[in-house]
RNA sequence: GCUCGCAUAGCUCAGGCGGUAGAGCACUUCAUUGGUAAUGAAGAGGUCUCCGGUUCGACUCCGGAUGUGAGCACCA
């Protein structure tokens, strides 16, 4: 006879036992027709799970993130079922709920196309008004093969084989399709209220590139049709902020054809890029890393020592002169080394700090290629601290406390941590995995931030944190991180002398906080929707002047204001103010300064926001200050400007 | 690299049973000197990405290359 407890603490004696459709049907008919599952004990179940001993129980409808969860991975069931009655020869393989949806890959003669979509799309509200039941059902696993290959399912076959363990396995059975699925799943198919297909690409079975190539189909569903449409809205929103469509809009760079995946920096892109530069050259200078500039062009024999010829010689540019092989570098790391193999160390000169802004080239795969965000040449922060094997700790504490203050100048105070560790093939003792894994672990428990552990995902030489920061979509951005090697400074004959006059290999720590230059302002572009904050702005303010009469007035204001440090531009053309105003609103200036014979009588300027807010009549000095002001803020707190067309 | 799209003026994009193309903005010139998101008029601007094929004729159809987009795979 069980009890069941609520969520407000409320209890219900049932005297048989009772399905959570029941449950909700006893508090009230609107919830048992909103119940999608239920929560027992903490664990989702289908609504028509019986519970047969004392509970705690919740109803799980669209208004919980679980129910959303639910409609998404059933209605990759549904569309999995409307391919099938479109398309009988299509193979059904895996479909799992994703962020903001789903998808569902296919093995099928052909590509789905655009119209095969709508089809699809068509096809599934079909199924929603048929509200078909959907049956939870267990099967042995010989039962389940010989029902898949029955009916010619030969992708699910083989994922069931591949479960391991001899427990019976669940399926989900609405009207003419049936598929293999831990569930929990909606009760019927006319639970669905807003769903919409969004695309379709190929994708390899198990994500494998050595395997066949299958249709995936991506879609989205929500609760209701008002957040669909915000769901949409804000796809919308991503694309205007798209940093390809911006760089090209306010000329900060462009690519073409004659070198794919390697960006042209436009004066207005490269100001940014200074200035990004400049400001991690300064601060790296006050964390004691030294600065050092290595060649582009090394013999390739470096690399074969170094190890990366035969793992990424295939992504490595290579030059052939005077008979010897160069190869452009594609990371700076192996040339630190010999600046520092450069005359004997001691354990005094540890730790040591190196740093330099060095142009690298990778052969990146045509495919991966994406505007600035991944690129054939880019500059990193980068910097490499020698040191020893007890001093890891303190190090990557002192780089992860100044990678904080860096993303926090920016804005991103939403920082996720993910520790990387020992994977199957490395190099190493295990004990010194151990201690370097727990100086990593002491490293990010002191933050006392939340951190995620992914096991095995090391590198072969050595662990490493890496740090995402979230954008104002909400977008996770792999920017910075940390890896510990103890590989290569011995591969490349680093070493120390210590204390004892003994010989030792110093550790290496390869750390970058922006990463790459031109993927961080990609970002910046996408997250300030183009409108850099005052310090980063290339054009800080435009002067306008009303007729021609204050013309030579704005070029002496533009002039002291340049002397003063400011980038300044004065756009003295014989066109009316709102048509400069329009202008430069939509080239995203932060200030402009407007001056018609009322200014140049008073000596001032007038002052109009990006944004519009009218900040009224300034003298020079007082303008002067308002900028120092917006300058030092820096980009911390910045609200994302509204996007313009 | 793989699958499927796309490639027309500086930019954003139309277009055509296969008969060598159009708009808006930008640009140039002229008029206009105007107070916070588009002043008016005129003009100039294209090997329709490249290379083959089919055809009397290809920007349009077919094949290939390159670039690019969405995914997948990769990411020292």
């Amino acid at each position: 006879m069980p009890q069941i407890t609520l969520p407000d603490g409320s209890k219900r004696d049932f005297d048989r036992p009772v399905s959570v459709a029941q449950i909700a049907e006893s508090i009230g008919a609107g919830l048992a027709n909103a119940a999608l599952a239920g929560r027992v004990d903490g664990a989702l179940v289908d609504t028509s799970h019986v519970i047969e001993k004392n509970a705690e129980v919740a109803i799980v409808t669209d208004r919980d993130a679980a129910g959303l969860e639910v409609i998404r991975h059933s209605c990759a069931h549904l569309m999995a079922q409307a391919v099938q009655r479109l398309f009988p020869k299509a193979q059904v393989t895996i479909g799992p709920v994703i962020a903001d949806g789903f998808f569902y890959d296919f093995a099928f003669e052909r590509a789905f196309t655009p119209e095969d979509l709508q089809a699809i799309e068509k096809k599934m509200e079909e199924i929603v008004k048929e509200d078909l039941v959907v049956e939870r059902s267990v099967l042995s696993r010989e039962d389940a093969i010989a029902m898949f290959q029955g009916m010619g399912e030969t992708y699910k076959v083989e994922i069931i084989k591949s479960i391991p363990g001899e427990e019976a396995l669940s399926f989900y059975r609405q009207g003419d399709f049936i598929d293999l699925c831990r569930g929990p799943h909606v009760p019927g198919t006319g639970k669905f209220k807003a769903f919409k297909l969004t695309s379709v690409a190929g994708a390899y079975w198990r994500g494998n590139s050595d395997n066949a190539m299958l249709q995936r189909v991506y879609g989205t569903a929500w609760a209701s049709k008002a957040d669909l449409k915000l769901y949409l809205e804000r796809l919308e929103e991503a694309e205007k902020r798209d940093h390809r469509k911006l760089g090209k809009h306010l000329s900060l760079f462009h690519f073409q054809e004659e070198a794919p995946g390697m960006p042209f920096w436009h004066p207005k892109g490269w100001t940014i890029y200074q200035l990004l530069q400049d400001y991690m050259r300064k601060l790296q200078n006050a964390n004691k890393y030294l600065e050092v500039h290595t060649p582009q062009l090394v013999d390739y024999s470096l690399w074969e020592r170094s190890g990366h010829a035969s793992k990424f010689a295939n992504e490595m540019f290579s030059v052939e002169s005077d008979n010897r092989m160069y190869a452009i570098k594609p990371m700076n790391c192996p040339c630190h080394i010999q600046v520092f193999n450069q005359g004997l160390k001691s354990y005094r000169d540890l730790p040591l700090r190196m740093a330099e802004f060095g142009s690298c080239h990778r052969y990146e795969p045509s495919g991966s290629m994406h505007g600035l965000m991944r690129v054939r040449s880019f500059v990193q922060d980068d910097g490499h601290i020698f040191c020893t094997e007890a001093q890891i700790q303190s190090e990557v504490a002192e780089f992860m406390a100044l990678l904080f203050d860096v993303y926090h100048d920016f804005g991103f105070d939403d920082v996720i941590l993910r520790l990387s560790t020992r994977p199957e093939k490395r190099v190493g003792s295990e004990e010194l995995w151990d201690s370097a894994e727990q100086a990593l672990k002491d490293a990010l428990n002191a933050t006392g931030k939340h951190w995620e552990l992914v096991p095995g995902e090391g590198a072969f030489y050595g662990p490493k944190i890496e740090y995402s920061l979230k954008d104002c979509m909400g977008r996770v951005l792999q920017c910075g991180t940390i890896q510990l090697d103890f590989f290569t400074p011995g591969r490349l004959g680093a070493s120390y002398i210590d204390e004892d006059s003994s010989r030792r290999e110093p550790v290496m720590l390869h750390r970058a906080i922006l990463g790459s230059f031109e993927r961080f302002i990609g970002i910046l572009i996408e997250h300030y929707a183009g409108a850099m904050p005052a310090w980063l702005a290339p054009e800080q303010a435009v002067i306008l002047n009303i007729t021609d009469n204050q013309a030579e007035y704005c070029s002496k204001l533009q002039e002291s204001l340049k002397n003063k440090g400011f980038r300044v531009s004065a756009d003295l053309r014989n066109e009316k103010i709102g048509f400069k105003i329009r202008e430069h609103t939509l080239q995203k200036i932060p200030y402009l300064l407007v001056v018609g014979d009322k200014e140049v009588e008073s000596g001032t300027v007038a002052v109009r926001k990006r944004g519009g807010e009218e900040l009224g009549a300034m003298t020079f000095d007082d303008f002067c200050t308002h900028l120092s002001q917006d300058v030092a803020r820096f980009g911390r707190g910045e609200l994302s400007a509204e996007v313009n067309d």
